[in-house]
RNA sequence: CGGGGUGUAGCGUAGCCCGGUUAUCGCGCCGCGUUUGGGACGCGGAGGUCGCAGGUUCGAAUCCUGCCACCCCGACCA
């Protein structure tokens, strides 16, 4: 990995302020890495929602909400979902205070308040949704149920990183009852294809798609479908994944239904999540030394009009000019801020709303007005340009789109100029520590070399590739037989 | 929980080794004036339990002990 890479890792966290800020608990308190998301980078999020809303309805998906508590007899039914997440929940054990009559004015726990069964934060919802799931299915006649829902989770890592592994996260989680294995697996593809499909055409992120190895997949799952993206300083990031969970959930929660001639099944489950992550990975893909550079279709502030004036006569003359831009701009749907503030010079707002990833700025002043021109700024590649006033909307329309697509294919090669096909282990090493970004190699399938490999290199399998060509070859590792090429990268 | 590091104003810091006036500087903040086409300038001002507790000392940001928090590296992980 070169100097330059590894100084924009630290970079990142720079960027992150504009949108979110580590939380400021109490001194004492041992709750780590929660954030505060800013109402800039709550905006981001809302787009993103908003656009993923109406992906999962036009699937024929609804919104539902279920508890936040899960009660621990719920949450251990499933023996490997458990497993895989026991060690990092929260856990209420009690449900009331009471005045330490030690210390005035201080609380202590009331322990005569203490629950009979000890309530799990959800790090996930499989199991509360499961159990209720039980009482809506009787008949294949009530099947598919396809339901999502917008909620935090709380995993109590040992290490947090703000954006990408903070202890509290937003997301959205869908789970889906079926009655066939196929309908499931169906599913779960499609909702990769869609998370894959709305990471590069609306968050301009180039992603990869694929399958988990045993060890990645979700505690609970049969198969974990993912997509993962390469930031900019050549480490992975998975970006979404989708489960086919086969009919462990069904099976742990007894959940059947009565087929076409009468007999019980148990249903077929998926589930599916993305998270406010997906904001990390907007940022440490598209940001430059500049700052943050949004792609159009989710920047809360598409256009920024700056004026610039010394009197107030021209102002109000600039103001003539802007205001049926602004209207136009409004009704056609593009979301403009008019920077009228005259706290501000015009250089701090340009540095500002550059800082802030706008992705087209326009400048008006007094040499615009005799000219009838205004200056138009794209904050993708930094080329200002001055053009006449009639211009402004076709160039918008123009650099909206410009910018979104150049943002991706940017991306788009950096990806590929940094996944190398790697044929043996010593060049495999190497490439990691000086490099990074996606290895392809053959892999024999197991996961004791998978674990050794990780082991020595810290490199994962990030995923096995789907729409790939097959191609037998000899594993980097243990030269054992391999029928296809799988990604290795170091990651978040 | 192991290994390393840090804690001084909203943020970033100097001072600590070698104890000694009123704790340094920059950013930011407030006021006045001049400015406004790339992060303005001048003058004035506000803001501090030096992480916490104890100890040594005539005297502690500085030395000692304990504790706490945070950061980095590992195990864990979307």
């Amino acid at each position: 990995m070169s100097k330059k890479l590894t100084k924009r890792e630290d970079d990142y966290s720079k960027w992150y302020n504009e949108l979110v800020v580590k939380a400021d608990l109490a001194e004492n308190s041992s709750v780590r890495g929660c954030m505060v998301i800013k109402p800039y980078g709550y905006a981001i999020w809302e787009k993103m929602q908003s656009q993923l809303d109406k992906m999962f309805k036009e699937t024929g998906h609804q919104n539902a909400y279920f508890p936040l508590f899960v009660p621990k007899s719920l949450f251990e039914a499933e023996e490997k979902n458990a497993e895989g997440f026991a060690k990092e929940c929260a856990v209420v054990t009690h449900y009331r205070l009471k005045n330490d009559e030690k210390n005035p004015g201080k609380l202590i726990v009331d322990e005569k308040a203490k629950l009979e069964e000890e309530l799990i934060v959800r790090p996930t919802s499989e199991a509360i949704i499961w159990n209720t799931y039980k009482n809506w299915i009787q008949s294949y006649r009530d099947l598919p149920i396809l339901i999502n829902q917008w909620a935090n989770v709380v995993r109590w890592e040992m290490r947090t990183r703000l954006f990408l592994r903070t202890a509290e996260f937003l997301w959205q989680e869908g789970h889906t009852a079926h009655s066939t294995k196929q309908e499931a697996i169906e599913e779960a593809e499609q909702m990769n294809n869609i998370y894959a499909e709305f990471a590069q055409n609306f968050m301009g992120i180039p992603v990869i798609k694929g399958l988990k190895s045993e060890s990645e997949r979700f505690a609970g799952a049969e198969e974990t479908y993912c997509i993962e993206a390469l930031m900019q300083d050549g480490k992975a990031l998975q970006a979404g994944t989708s489960h086919f969970l086969g009919q462990n959930f069904a099976k742990a929660f007894d959940v059947k239904f009565a087929n076409k001639s009468g007999t019980l099944e148990h249903v077929w489950a998926t589930s599916w999540g993305v998270s406010t992550r997906l904001i990390g990975a907007l940022i440490m893909t598209h940001s430059d030394d500049n700052g943050l550079v949004l792609p159009p279709n989710l920047a809360p502030i598409q256009v920024v009009i700056i004026p610039i004036y010394r009197s107030d006569e021209q102002f109000e003359l600039i103001c003539s000019k802007v205001n049926p831009i602004i209207d136009k701009l409004k009704a056609k749907n593009i979301s403009v801020l008019f920077d009228k503030r005259d706290t501000y010079k015009p250089g701090f707002k340009f540095n500002e709303h550059e800082i802030k990833g706008v992705p087209i700025r326009i400048a008006i002043g007094p040499n615009d007005l005799e000219n009838s021109t205004l200056e138009i700024f794209r904050r993708d590649n930094m080329v200002k340009e001055t053009i006449s006033f009639d211009e402004v909307f076709d160039k918008i329309d123009f650099l909206l789109e410009d910018i979104q697509s150049n943002l991706f294919s940017k991306a788009k090669t950096f990806t590929e100029n940094n996944t190398r096909i790697v044929n043996n282990y010593d060049e495999f090493k190497s490439i990691l520590n000086n490099e990074g970004g996606f290895i392809s190699a053959h892999w024999d399938g197991t996961k004791e070399t998978e674990d050794k490999i990780k082991k020595e290199t810290k490199a994962t399998i990030r995923c096995i590739p789907l729409n790939t060509v097959k191609e037998y070859g000899k594993c980097i590792y243990s030269n054992k037989p391999s029928s296809q090429r799988v990604l290795f990268a170091k990651a978040y």
